[in-house]
DNA sequence: TGTGTTTTGTACCATTTGGTTTATAATGAT
DNA sequence: ATCATTATAAACCAAATGGTACAAAACACA
């Protein structure tokens, strides 16, 4: 009964993950959105109602579907892998090759340093992330042995050195070496 | 033979780092930051330029100034006190008390974050300013007997360690026990 | 006291910002 | 084919942005 959307919301909001990743959000003008998304002003606005509820619905998207991912592939890794290799495919996100201009860090980590506690539902997605890595690595620890608390720790202590590592890359660090460092933490 | 400037230049300089350090670079306009320095425009734009000058000048302060003073003090410490210990110093320089809100992080991770490698001069200085953390780092593990193999790849982990610690933090969550982190990754 | 020079504060400016309005086009149901 | 409804695209807007111009003020030196 009326004219469907030219735009799938989906693909749209990928293209909002991808701007706001690679930019930041207070980097990123309409302009550069809008050419991301492939949306016009007026679609946007009526899809997506401002920039600000754009970027929850991007962190929303990113959580659900590209972390998800994620955790899922980190978890379902074959168990014959040594513990600390498959704690390494987390750090394997971490893209060190191809040009620095393409660096773009961490998604959630960009977030975390660009809105620090401002922005509390911002904040609390944050968390909310961070604290889905942690537990999955947590997981992982406690089916190979640990206690609870060790793994605890032990997780955190990972999902620090992770972002380090990504903030590091982000701005043009190469680095290696993970795998001795996540033995030491884990052994 | 002409009227003196009535602001101290290292002072403003000194209000600049502290805007920059909590709000970031692209969200401190330029009222705000006139308010931070005690400037009017007039006298910001003959001493500083503009406001990317600014922040550059904030960033060389700041090398130059608080980490300079940071580092001597990291590792001037006792050395009676256990090494492990005395690498916790930097990690004390995370502000985990206090109302969230105030909460600014890592003044060179921020940087870091918010630049990647778009402005080539920042992620010079920022590749410095890690530099000269790891370095000393590095040098408190080879006094205490590592090799510089070991010593530099320990040391870039604490530094990767570091970092996500500050991001984590800015971003509300409240750590602790990098004590005995910091023990698994030097012991 | 007067003169030259620099700082300071304010008014001003062009551009860019995020956001709205409006006219047109496209569609499904009758 | 017509109509109701919705999407699209572009023109438009007010506010905020970083930056400049300029007049007034404050000093040092003669």
């Amino acid at each position: 009964m009326a004219r469907p959307r030219e735009f799938d919301q989906d693909e749209a909001i990928d293209g909002a993950i991808n701007v706001f990743w690679k930019q930041g959000y207070g980097s990123t003008n309409l302009p550069d959105l809008l050419n991301a998304m492939e949306l016009s002003r007026g679609s946007f606005y009526a899809a997506f109602t401002d920039k600000h509820l754009a970027y929850i619905a991007a962190l929303d998207r990113y959580e659900n579907v590209y972390l998800a991912k994620l955790l899922t592939d980190l978890k379902a890794q074959d168990q014959s892998i040594p513990l600390a290799e498959r704690l390494l495919y987390l750090f394997n996100q971490i893209d060190n090759s191809g040009p620095v201009e393409s660096r773009r860090g961490c998604f959630i980590c960009n977030a975390m340093v660009e809105f620090g506690t401002t922005n509390p539902e911002i904040a609390e997605a944050a968390a909310r992330m961070s604290g889905a890595i942690a537990s999955t690595l947590q997981e992982m620890l406690e089916d190979a042995g640990k206690t609870t608390e060790t793994a605890a720790a032990q997780a955190q202590a990972l999902l620090q050195l992770y972002y380090g590592a990504q903030a590091l890359s982000k701005a043009g660090n190469n680095l290696s070496g993970y795998l001795v460092t996540i033995k030491a933490i884990v052994d």
